[in-house]
DNA sequence: TCTACTATTGATCACACGATCAATAAGATG
DNA sequence: CATCTTATTGATCGTGTGATCAATAGTAGA
């Protein structure tokens, strides 16, 4: 029970309660939006008074960007190491959007939605926004730029062609939120709009049906 | 000058200043988005006591989701018409493509996406959504099966088609909005992947150079 | 053990939100 | 002109947000 009885919080080394405090936003964030992560939630998880979140955070904008940065930076991560374990490009391309499209990281889709409104009035929340759209940019256009090279794919704009498939994921991503309930067939006419775009025939990105 | 200076607001009939109350949250949502539709702002572009907006709108969540709703349908009503003045199906889509990629309405952008994230914590918000996402999806649904029954366009089902259309548009409209300064050229790669989505030879969609 | 350092806290401020209600005054009606 | 209806308002409440600061208490070190 974090109960309204709490009397004092044992005191930790600064380290320690640092990180516990970032690691409450962190989860706050993936259950309940980055819209929750707020001075007081987290002193309530953390079991603490809100004044010492303040000590540790002087700047909850910042805290909020840093939160958004981690989160997605971590499911960059955890992809990036997934596709870069298969051979071919369009092997890694195939995995790339099935696993984006499966449904399976809704909480961090909705990060990602919720970081696009509150963007507009948090501006360290912007810069990180961006940052991180660069670097999932970056990830795709070099699995894209693999293809090219291989003669798997045909775009003469690598990069224009990774913002695409960026754009086209997260939008697919954020709809699912919305129209949960019959959504389960995202990712299935995507594969045939990616082989347009990239010049593939069809049915060249279809379910691996891993085996 | 809506200055601290007012002092009494002219008594005028009820339709009218419902009128103008909904007017004023149309015009705020579209300049500063859906959040900053409140009570107190509303209360000041009308020039008038908050107390009486309040008395217009007893519900404040609701009056957010008729705003959004307002605003969606005209665009709606809007791109439908000039669509419907095309001939064929591939000229269809290809018009609306070119039009809600345009980047001229990145204001109505900002009302999605704060509505995606807003309606997670406004129930009458998030079915007005829900709502107009069916909406758009029927007209884009409507052009896709004209399109298969002219066999201009193929695919076996045409509203997941249609679903996968606006997820791609709103994907990369929010995109952009972020990262907005070299966002010219949304809308040029799209039209290869949806051809490749709908059986369409390459440059089926390419941009109609209107003359 | 005593002291110095500092992690932690309660109290409080300023602000913004939606909501409520009795009181006021403008205009219509007689 | 007098009366009544009602559009409009000021005051106020309760909640939630981030932020600040003097005071407290735990702990390591002399």
């Amino acid at each position: 029970m974090s109960s309204p009885t709490r009397k004092k919080a044992a005191r930790k080394s600064p380290a320690e309660r640092a990180a516990e405090i970032a690691d409450a936003a962190h989860e706050l964030a993936l259950e309940q939006g980055l819209s929750a992560v707020t001075l007081r939630s987290i002193a309530a998880r953390v079991d603490v008074a809100p004044a010492l979140v303040a000590h540790y955070e002087p700047d909850m904008q910042a805290l909020i960007a840093s939160t958004f940065s981690s989160i997605v930076a971590a499911e960059l991560a955890e992809v990036d190491a997934l596709v870069a374990a298969l051979p071919t490009p369009r092997e890694r391309l195939a995995a790339m959007l099935a696993t984006l499209l499966d449904g399976s990281r809704d909480d961090v889709t909705v990060v990602w939605v919720e970081a696009w409104a509150m963007g507009r009035r948090n501006e360290a929340l912007a810069a990180s926004v961006r940052d991180e759209m660069d670097a999932w940019q970056a990830m795709i256009r070099g699995v894209v730029e693999a293809g090219v090279a291989s003669h798997e794919f045909e775009t003469d704009d690598p990069a224009a062609a990774a913002w695409q498939l960026l754009g086209m994921i997260d939008g697919l991503n954020a709809q699912a939120l919305v129209r949960w309930g019959d959504a389960a067939d995202r990712g299935s006419l995507i594969s045939h709009a990616v082989e347009g775009m990239l010049g593939l025939e069809r049915g060249a990105l279809a379910s691996p049906t891993v085996g």
